[in-house]
DNA sequence: ACCTCCCGCCATGCT
DNA sequence: AGCATGGCGGGAGGT
């Protein structure tokens, strides 16, 4: 009923109104307002052509470029029929077209099954909205409307929204009603994702799973045992068996029937799936690992083949959506079995910080409890752990959690509630910042040229030798540095106000929060609330340390770096400048690490990453608050918020990270000690292939597991100061990395040019084909270009106004910019000579170095469709 | 033959 | 009861 009104209250919105405005803050965004209202009315017509009518902004020829480039035959179509290019106007022709046509030419002509491809039908949704939306505008989503306009039915819609909702990049107002959030959130999601990722230790998981394969191959008739065993415990150990979901406090959900189905669903496999790729260092995730560790979480038991099969089906359809938020991309990862669909996560590069960051800040306990109001606030003081971390929950709990909410949700639901929503918005995105937004970028500015002039000039210098990966990872401290400095500006003026939380709906209240989002809620089923050893208390707080720091002030930067970014281009996929921005820097990140350290790892020194941070936070005296305030098993909040202590502390790391690379670095530079200890010794001996032995050993039982603190598990390393393991599995990792059987760090090496695979030594070397290195250099060099100065500016705007949505700059950067802009995610697009081989950071050959020996895959690229 | 994954039935839960 | 959601898996298009 109430969402009813609700739905009357928003239909001003409605179409043109309604997308305009979502898109209006760039240029590219007027365009597409325009564009919109094609929409409109061309909706009207609806007929199957939608799709081509989606793409119909030119103006977004961004978009264009990036659909086409998904489904390159879809491009062939469209342009046969030229449909396809010239949609501005001519929806209607196209309308008229399909009816001209009789059945089945019609039919023929348009509907491949491509066309319906929820990633298609995604990447149209999306351009239809913002990244950055400003939140001062009205961005209500009407599913009925959407539906119509893409000439789907809502069935599909849902899909697409529980996975962005997954990513609180929409949220729910009311029935039919959503509210776009676009990437403002989405730093934060991710980072809070990937701390309960890590405390989920699914990185673990994957690594058993994959031992698991390995001795299966090696041993047939072996280990089928072990894996049930394996991911039973695992799940059991940790894992929060049934996490449920992972929430911001801004970005509720606010429904009933999503509450009741919170546990479920695309949404929290959604969630989990993108843990996967946060957690695991090549950041590949195939879609086998992904289903028997989804599987095992609920089921542990059920490993039916028809489960399998159905979790294999819904991962394709959020890995589509995925695609088409140009956070992952499909590729191929080849090992000895064969070859497996995989998908490799292209977003920004997280940190797990955002939680950790969250206890820094004095308030976070009373912040919370201020936004409790909100049912997940409900749900987490009634589960509470809020400070510590067992907890168990009961059922009853659970549903008297759950009955609140639905109370609570229904006072919210009130005509008020989209209004609360609205608020709660603007508060999140930084609509109440603008003026300060714009002091802020300016001085941001001033920093970034100042710290960044040098990193830019490296940058420069490797994209010229090297080539695109080079400039990435270059570009990344700069870009980072400056993502640190707004967000640290921003922060205090959010700060003040604590109450970050929009959510509270029930309180009119107001609002200046920081952009960033104060706390996620992580409802975890009671069942397995089982406890966990350590607490998690992951969080991370802030660590004074320089390395810390600056590791933190590169992740939270990414984070921020959303909201700088979110000006730029958002032109639709391939294109953002965020996500360009904090991939790059990842890359950097991952390039610095190979060549100190060299081969052993990426991932090793990625987890050692993390670890370290961890551990540096335990150090804080902060850290204990922090913690507690951070992560609880069962239903978490974590307090992202803030950003506020983000800022302080990227601002300080800025610095040095403007100088010095990542922490990587540091983890590298001091070789032995620093990595063997600190990470998860349970990791590297998850990774050790087939081959043997005593680290399997470790690894496998369980409970050894949970006894022993692994570097991983934010908890863990909470409890100790120093997160060391057992010494002697240290060693024995240590040893295996050196021996290259453990090294996960998995090579890439462009399809083309296989040069690198000579790198792998053992077993195998990834390779990846081209196309997504395409799209990556394209990224790099466009950000190296255009991306100082865009991110620079658009800081400033997205901080002032919100939303902006620059037109895609064209790419400064020397080279091949152009193509990789926009490229299509097709062979053809590729450069074949530039060969960047992002992979997942796995290689940067061309920086010179290192290669990691890894396990064994091949992955190859290819596009979706 | 396998990989993808669209389609839409129908259960679930709110109104 | 009706409607909104969305789990689920058959089966078809693609390769």
């Amino acid at each position: 009923m109430e969402n009813e009104k609700e739905n009357l209250f928003f239909e001003p919105h409605k179409r043109g109104l309604m997308k305009t405005p979502l898109k209006e803050s760039t240029a590219a965004n007027i365009v597409l307002a325009e564009i919109q209202p094609d929409f409109g009315p061309l909706t009207t017509p609806t007929k199957p052509q939608e799709i081509s009518q989606g793409e119909p902004w030119t103006p977004t020829a961004n978009l264009k470029m990036l659909i086409s480039a998904v489904s390159p035959e879809i491009r062939n179509r469209d342009q046969k029929r030229g449909l396809f290019d010239n949609k501005n106007g001519l929806p209607e022709v196209k309308d008229c077209l399909h009816e001209h046509f009789s059945g089945d030419e019609y039919e023929k002509s348009q509907p491949s099954r491509k066309e319906k491809s929820l990633g298609l039908l995604c990447h149209k949704f999306l351009a239809r909205y913002p990244n950055y939306p400003n939140p001062a505008v009205n961005n209500d989503i009407c599913l009925d409307e959407v539906a119509e306009e893409l000439n789907v039915e809502r069935r599909r819609i849902y899909d697409i929204v529980n996975v962005l909702e997954s990513l609180h990049m929409v949220s729910r107002l009311a029935k039919n009603r959503y509210t776009w959030h676009g990437r403002h959130n989405l730093n934060q999601t991710l980072g809070t994702l990937k701390s309960v990722g890590e405390e989920n230790k699914y990185a673990e998981q994957i690594m058993m799973i994959k031992k698991k394969e390995y001795e299966q191959e090696f041993d047939f008739s072996k280990s089928y045992s072990i894996e049930d065993p394996i991911i039973k415990s695992n799940s059991g150990q940790n894992g929060h068996p049934d996490m449920c979901f992972v929430e911001l406090p801004g970005v509720e959900f606010r429904a009933a029937s999503v509450n009741s189905r919170k546990d479920k669903s695309l949404r929290v496999m959604s969630q989990k799936f993108v843990m996967l790729f946060l957690v695991s260092t090549p950041q590949i995730v195939s879609l086998e690992i992904a289903a028997k560790i989804l599987i095992g979480e609920d089921h542990v038991e059920d490993l039916d083949k028809s489960k399998f099969k159905t979790k294999i089906r819904r991962l394709y359809d959020i890995a589509n959506v995925l695609s088409s938020l140009d956070l992952i991309k499909k590729v191929h990862v080849t090992e000895e079995r064969g070859r497996k669909p995989a998908f490799k996560w292209t977003g920004p590069e997280i940190s797990p910080k955002p939680s950790g960051l969250s206890p820094v800040l004095p308030f976070t306990a009373s912040d919370l409890e201020a936004r409790r109001s909100s049912k997940e606030n409900c749900a987490k003081n009634l589960f509470s752990t809020r400070g510590k971390p067992n907890f168990t929950r009961h059922p009853s709990l659970i549903k008297l959690v759950k009955s609140i909410e639905s109370d609570r949700r229904k006072i919210n639901s009130a005509p008020s509630s989209p209004i609360k929503t609205h608020k709660a918005e603007s508060s999140q995105n930084s609509a109440p910042f603008p003026s300060k937004m714009a002091q802020l970028a300016a001085i941001c500015k001033m920093q970034l040229e100042e710290q960044s002039s040098e990193p830019r000039k490296k940058v420069k210098v490797q994209l010229v030798g090297s080539g695109c990966k080079p400039v990435a990872s270059l570009d990344t401290p700069a870009n980072a540095e400056l993502e640190m400095t707004a967000p640290s500006l921003i922060q205090p003026l959010g700060v003040v106000p604590l109450l970050p939380s929009p959510l509270s709906p029930a309180v009119p209240v107001i609002l200046p929060q920081a952009p960033s989002g104060p706390s996620y809620a992580i409802y975890l089923q009671p069942a397995q609330a089982q406890t966990l050893t350590p607490p998690p208390g992951l969080s991370p707080t802030v660590c004074p340390t320089t390395s810390s720091n600056a590791v933190r002030s590169k992740d939270s930067a990414d984070a921020t770096g959303e909201n700088a970014d979110s000006d730029s281009p958002k032109s639709s996929a391939s294109t953002r400048p965020g996500r360009l921005l904090p991939g790059l820097e990842r890359q950097g990140a991952k390039n610095r690490e190979r060549e100190p350290a060299g081969e052993k790892g990426s991932k090793r020194a990625s987890v050692l990453e993390d670890s370290g941070s961890k551990k540096k936070f335990k150090e804080d005296p902060k850290a204990p608050e922090n913690v507690s305030t951070t992560l609880f098993p069962s239903g978490y909040l974590i307090p992202l918020t803030q950003c506020s202590t983000l800022g302080a502390e990227s601002i300080l790391s800025s610095n040095e990270n403007s100088g010095t690379l990542s922490p990587n670095h540091r983890i590298y530079s001091s070789p032995i000690a620093g990595v063997i200890p600190v990470t998860s010794s349970e990791l590297t001996a998850v990774n050790f292939p087939s081959f043997h032995v005593t680290p399997l050993k470790l690894m496998v039982s369980p409970t050894s597991m949970a006894a022993v603190p692994v570097g991983n598990s934010p908890a863990l390393s909470s409890s100790h100061p120093v997160p060391i393991q057992n010494p002697s599995s240290a060693i024995v990792n240590f040893t295996l990395q050196h021996l290259g059987l453990i090294s996960p760090g998995v090579q890439v090496s462009a399809s083309p040019a296989p040069g690198t695979a000579a790198v792998s030594p053992r077993i195998e070397a990834v390779s990846v084909t081209p196309e997504h290195a395409g799209a990556q250099q394209g990224r790099a060099t466009k950000y190296d270009a255009s991306i100082l100065s865009q991110s620079q500016t658009n800081g400033q705007s997205a901080a002032g106004t919100g939303a902006q949505q620059p037109v895609p700059v064209t790419p400064k950067g020397p080279q091949p910019v152009a193509e990789s802009f926009f490229r299509t995610p097709g062979g053809p697009t590729k450069p074949a000579g530039s060969t960047c081989m992002d992979f997942d950071g796995a290689n940067h050959t061309s920086v010179g170095t290192l290669f990691i020996p890894q396990r064994k895959l091949e992955v190859s690229t290819e596009d979706v469709h």
